[in-house]
DNA sequence: GAGTGGTCTAGACCACGAC
DNA sequence: TCGTGGTCTAGACCACTCC
């Protein structure tokens, strides 16, 4: 069916601002069960974050002003900002503060881009023609793609995506409703449904399959591809929080898109 | 023009044991432009790892030791041990102990198995053909490749993997002679290129490149495939330390081989 | 009960950046 | 100069595991 490849943003972490008023006997050690002071920390930075409180640049509270803020020791605020940053989220310079990092693709792992930006980046005009956007309940295939009952109420989409004139990605993908009530509203030419679904339900998890075919004439005809080229299908599901919310199947031709993933191990 | 998928060790960090006796006035603070002695820690545990004296499943000094060879604090012995936890490296269980985990893949970013285990993994026989493996001066396009000059050593090997009696994947691989020089005597039989290469020259980095294209005749024959049918042609580009250590092309059979990734994100 | 990791504190010195 | 992060210490309490 259909493919495309979009910009995963880092972060997971659930709730909201939810950083409880904190009935703990702060001074001392103790931590009856709860969550540990450093965890809280980065859920509310996180949080904000989300929210769009922060954006990417906004300089965060500094070591010191959350050791006031949560009357924590300035060790557990460093190792909040600390981990924060080796995940990537935030960016620090020493002397100068801690900041809100650009909303970093998937970080070392794959970079899959954003196709809209990917693009624009190389100066051309990006174009969606969306062939359908609605609400479908589902069946006994669709269902078991998303791990739900057969029935439930899901989103299912349609793009292609066109660099210039030129298709290059066509999209077919599922979504879960109750995870993304609003996604049949969305305007794909304003934002791509990945970028939707990423700022409505942060990914924390993906899983793909790649693999490539002779598309069937359809497919051929909406990539305008010429006969005997295989496409490129990349297969994704992402899960957030601990569900699985949507299915894609991204499917380009090959031979004007490449899927490129780069990672470092970094142990210092 | 090969393919090939194997397993990526974690792990990074240069040099052996070398924690120098540490002319540092220890009790206090003081770090005159030194490494961290929390890094120093995790680079001594890297080293063992590595030096394969500390294997999956050994035991590593607990924080009190570490507290005790190193003269450190307890928070910084927790510290080193915490990150190669996190990184990966290391498992810890309260209570217990803290131990050298299994050599994970790549851990969560793209799990790309080793072919010769996930073969027998599938209960199939693993079975290399291998078509040639010789020490050759980078012409022009291999030293572009490697990012060498034109005239330097490598070597080059093509094999061929087999399940059962199935080629499943042509590995076209380019090797820095200088970073592996026991490349040229290795027995296929016994360990995959990048089995071999993993230990040799830890994976810091690798760059990937997936694309699909319709086979020339004679990869078609190698890889036993039938007409029309593309492959799926990955080509991964990996450092050790922070040189260019090899360049492999890998190709499958679409039909027979789906290149799968996955990976979480997690902040807590 | 002894040992282990998990967390936390209240100090500290340092290099760096902004003013 | 003052605030920032980067590192470090020498204690501490806790829950857990293993014996």
């Amino acid at each position: 069916m259909a493919c495309l490849c979009e910009a995963l943003y880092t972060a997971s972490m659930t709730e909201a601002d939810a950083f409880l008023p904190n009935s703990r006997d702060a001074g001392a050690v103790v931590n009856g069960g709860s969550e540990p002071r450093y965890r809280e920390i980065k859920r509310s930075i996180v949080a904000s974050i989300r929210s769009g409180r922060l954006k990417p640049g906004d300089r965060v509270n500094s070591e010191a002003e959350i050791v006031e803020r949560f009357g924590v020791s300035r060790m557990t605020a460093n190792r909040a900002l600390r981990e924060l940053t080796d995940a990537g989220l935030l960016m620090r310079r020493s002397g100068a503060g801690t900041f809100v990092a650009d909303s970093k693709p998937i970080g070392h792992m794959i970079e899959i881009r954003n196709i809209a930006d990917e693009i624009r980046a190389r100066g051309h005009a990006y174009r969606p023609r969306v062939l359908r956007n609605d609400t479908v309940k589902a069946d006994a295939r669709q269902a078991a793609l998303l791990d739900v009952r057969v029935g439930t109420r899901l989103f299912h989409s349609v793009v292609v995506h066109h660099e210039a004139d030129f298709p290059l990605q066509l999209e077919d993908r599922l979504v879960l409703a109750s995870a993304a009530p609003g996604y049949g509203e969305i305007d794909f030419h304003q934002q791509t449904p990945n970028e939707y679904l990423t700022r409505i339900a942060p990914i924390a998890r993906a899983e793909h399959r790649v693999t490539s075919m002779l598309p069937d004439p359809e497919v051929r005809a909406l990539l305008g591809m010429r006969e005997l080229d295989p496409v490129l299908v990349m297969e994704r599901r992402t899960w957030s929080s601990d569900h699985l919310v949507s299915h894609a199947v991204l499917t380009h031709p090959a031979s004007r898109y490449a899927l490129t993933a780069t990672f470092e191990v970094k142990l210092d």
